[in-house]
Formats: structure tokens, C-alpha cells, sequence
DNA sequence: CCAAAAAATGCAAGTTTTTGCGGTTTTGTT
DNA sequence: AACAAAACCGCAAAAACTTGCATTTTTTGG
């Protein structure tokens, strides 16, 4: 097998699975590891892979499993408004605390004249920031994690009143295992935030979908609403749309 | 698995959830926890992630940062620092929220365990940033001029407590009219939080001194220590230790 | 076609990196 | 203060890399 031809081999198995082991290729072209590793060092040089200990990685590694936040932050953009379509004036909106919220939280329409209910610091803070809406603080001991107020001050006071819509990111959720969080205290706020809610909206990036948490919050029957960046009629929303839930 | 695949899947994983557990690493990758260890230490020295006991967070989540003019910035920090060496461990602390607060709550040093309790956002953000301290939020309704959680329900919250010490910024004082302050809601939780502490400390720069507002919140006979980034001597402060109020 | 030069390959010896494991120390919690 | 979990430390084995060199293959120029 020519060097041109084994190259070319090399960047195929690069391009189709991401990475390659130098002794993979070793056992499959039947050459010894050192000329693999010199091929993978040419490659390297010209720019063609990147070349690692073990190894060698795709160009397009970077993009694919080192999403910058900022790739996350589009379609948290992309959420957030979907769900800003939801809020109309004079609703009681009890809203948690993630990245996701707190985007929406900067979006929220200039005219809208809603109160929010939250134990977020950082959720708390952007919806202070709009003109027209209240905001009500939830109060407690902060827990550091996750800038949110956890304790059973915060959940009796959650307990006590009857919201109009309860709009959440999460962290997991699973059709099987429903939704899940590795917080304990943030699982029993989240808990008592749907139960006080008549609408029960989640918002989650696609790559949370089928993907499981050690503690539960709850069952996915209970949602009324999913929100995600995909187009609503996307395949991987399909289990969901089929436990009953609107997909946004 | 080559490491820097391993450490991509790490950093999804961190950025996806905003925490992750070593262990739950560990079996996920079926690799040593002490290979997730190094691993993380890595990414942690690279800037990353932020290692915590037990796994890491996601930078993001944790730093974003909130905006706060300052525009007596150095003052600020003088009377900040003189503040802090009130604070020792265990204590209670009744905190206000103006932006000398803010500068004191960045200065804390790192051993001090002291609990906060505040109802404001910014200085409850900054608290809660601190390693070893507590934050209480005393939440209500959020008055969005001042970022401070007012109403009948904070108010009864603070009655409730009993505090070491109580450390707040004034908006004017004067040695006849006393505390002064031009905004209904603040004052009255200001009431309350004087009244809630044993030791009232309050932080001025020396230019809201001898200045009058609207509402009336004490007379100064009541505080016991007034901090300014003047010297202790300064004549201009003469009026005010003469009224029995230690000068810091 | 041939021979010299150049390039490529494999191999061996020595070095570095990575990883897991046992034992100890530190840390956080109760 | 006591306990368990997590972190740290040092070590050793395995894997990967480096380098130098001998052998083979390819190229090139008559």
C-alpha cells in the first residue's frame, strides 16, 4: 500500500469516527505503529488532523464535543424565546434558576406586565432589571451551587401559593427515568415549583434529552409543556410528544 | 478513549449539567477516579472548570458577574476594609445593600464564618460567592430601584431575628435630623434592621454626611458605630463622636 | 536498464506519559 | 472528636513516543 494511499486511509477513519488509535490503524494497514505515528505527525504538520498522545483527533473535534458556551448560548437563545410567547400580562409566573431562565429573563418583551416568583440570585437580578414586571424573591439560606434559595422556608412559602404557569430548566430528563436533577436540595424546590403551578413548563437543550440524574423530580406525565431548540416536529421529540406533552 | 476525548466528554458533561461528580465520571468513562482527578486538575489548571471536593463546576455558571457602578470606588474600599475587621466568626450579620456593602462583601476574608442575612441581591450575590460564610436571603417583593427585597414580609422575617450586628450604607445623615433616606420601602426595612441588632454599624463617605433627606429613619443617638474613610480624628467627625458613636 | 541517491520503513534501546493501586493525609460532616 | 469520603503521594507497569540506525523500496538521471 502506497504512503498516498495509507494518508488517505488514515484521514478517512479520522473523519468518519473523530479520532483514531495509532495501534488501530497499526493492526488494520498492517504496518508498524512508528510508521503510522510518522503519517499522523505528517498530518499533523500539514494541518490535516490533530495529532494526540495515543493518537489523533479531527479537525472538526473542536466544534463538535468542546461546544463552546457560546454554541450552548444560541439555542438557549433559542429557547428562551419560545418561551417568552408563553408569558401574558397579569400571569404569576414561579420560575427557577438556570442559564436557560435567565435568558429568557433578558428577553422578556418590554411591555409585559407580569410577576415572577423566584429563588434565583441571578434570575431575581435580570427580572428586576425589566420595567413593567415584579419581581418577588423567594427567600432562604443560599445555597452556593446553584445561587438559589433552598430550605424549608422557601418551600413552605412555594407551597402556599398557586401560580399561574411554572417555567424550569432541567438538568435531565429521560422518557423512562422522567426528570432529574444531582441536587438534592434543588430537587425538592423544584418539586413543590410544579406542584404549585397549574401550567408546568421545562426548558432543555436537545443534548439533555435521554439523559439521567441520581435523584427524581418527577415523571414526565406531569409536564405540559417541553421546550427545546428543535423544530417541534423533530424525531428525537417524538417519545415526548407521545407521553401527552406539548412540544414548543 | 484517548485523554483529550476524555476530558472533551468531561468538559460537555460540566458545561451541560453545571456540576459533575468524580465518581459518576468514573463509571460513566470506566476509568480510575484518580485518572478523573488528574484530568480535572487539569482542566482546572487550564481555567476550565473549578474544582471543587468531589468533582468540578462549570465556570459559566458561576461567574457571571453583576454590574455595579462605582463611582467612589476607592473611598469605598477604604471603608470596606475597616468594616471587615468587625466581622469575626460565627457572628450574625444584618446586611443592607448599598454599594459600600457590595465592597465589603469582595473583602471578606476567606477563613471568616459568619453568617449573612440581606435582601439584597447584589450584596447576597457577592456573599455568596465566599467560601466559608452563609448567605440568608430575606426575600418579598423586589424594589427595583434599590435591588433590596421590601415589604411586609421581610419586614416580619427581620423583626423575628436577633443579629450581632447590623451593617448598613446611609444615603445622608446629619446631627440633628439623623439617618435620613428618600425611599418609603427602604426605610422602613432600614428601621427594621437597626432594630433587629445589637451593634448598628453604619458606612458613610464623608460627603452624605451633614445632608438631609425626606423620611426619617433614626436619630443618631441610636448607632453605635459610624465608619467613613476619614481618619478617626478628623475634625469634620467631631459632631458625631460627641454623640457617643465610635468613629472608625 | 542500472546504479546512486533519496525516501520510507521497521527495529531496538532508552525516555516520557499515562494510568491504576496501595497507603497516608486531608477534608467535610455529623 | 470520630468517621467516611475524597485527595494526595509515590510507585510500578504498560503504552506511547523519540532517536538512531540498518534495511528495503522508490526515484532519478544517465
Amino acid at each position: 500500500m502506497l504512503k498516498k494511499e495509507r494518508q488517505a486511509y488514515i484521514l478517512r477513519q479520522v473523519s468518519l469516527h473523530n479520532s483514531v488509535l495509532s495501534a488501530d490503524l497499526s493492526a488494520e494497514i498492517q504496518v508498524s505503529e512508528d510508521t503510522i505515528r510518522r503519517d499522523l505527525n505528517e498530518l499533523a504538520e500539514e494541518g490535516k488532523v490533530i495529532k494526540v498522545h495515543g493518537g489523533a483527533l479531527s479537525k472538526s473535534f473542536n466544534s463538535f464535543y468542546l461546544r463552546s458556551d457560546v454554541y450552548y448560548g444560541e439555542q438557549k437563545k433559542i429557547i428562551a424565546n419560545k418561551a417568552v410567547s408563553l408569558l401574558k400580562d397579569g400571569m404569576f409566573v414561579l420560575s427557577g434558576g438556570g442559564t436557560t431562565v435567565v435568558e429568557m429573563a433578558r428577553m422578556l418583551p418590554e411591555q409585559l406586565q407580569a410577576t415572577f416568583l423566584t429563588g434565583s440570585i441571578p434570575a431575581a437580578y435580570e427580572y428586576a432589571q425589566h420595567p413593567n414586571s415584579e419581581v418577588i424573591f423567594i427567600g432562604d439560606k443560599i445555597s452556593k451551587k446553584s445561587q438559589i434559595a433552598a430550605g424549608g422556608e422557601a418551600i413552605s412559602k412555594i407551597k402556599s401559593i398557586q401560580a399561574d404557569v411554572c417555567i424550569m430548566g432541567v438538568n435531565a430528563m429521560d422518557v423512562e427515568k422522567g426528570i432529574t436533577d444531582n441536587d438534592w436540595d434543588v430537587v425538592i424546590l423544584k418539586k413543590a415549583m410544579l406542584e404549585a403551578s397549574h401550567l408546568k413548563v421545562i426548558m432543555s437543550i436537545s443534548e439533555k434529552l435521554n439523559s439521567v440524574q441520581r435523584i427524581k423530580i418527577c415523571n414526565l406525565n406531569q409536564i405540559v409543556i417541553l421546550i427545546t431548540e428543535l423544530d417541534k416536529n423533530d424525531p428525537v421529540l417524538a417519545p415526548y410528544r407521545d407521553l401527552g406533552i406539548t412540544i414548543l
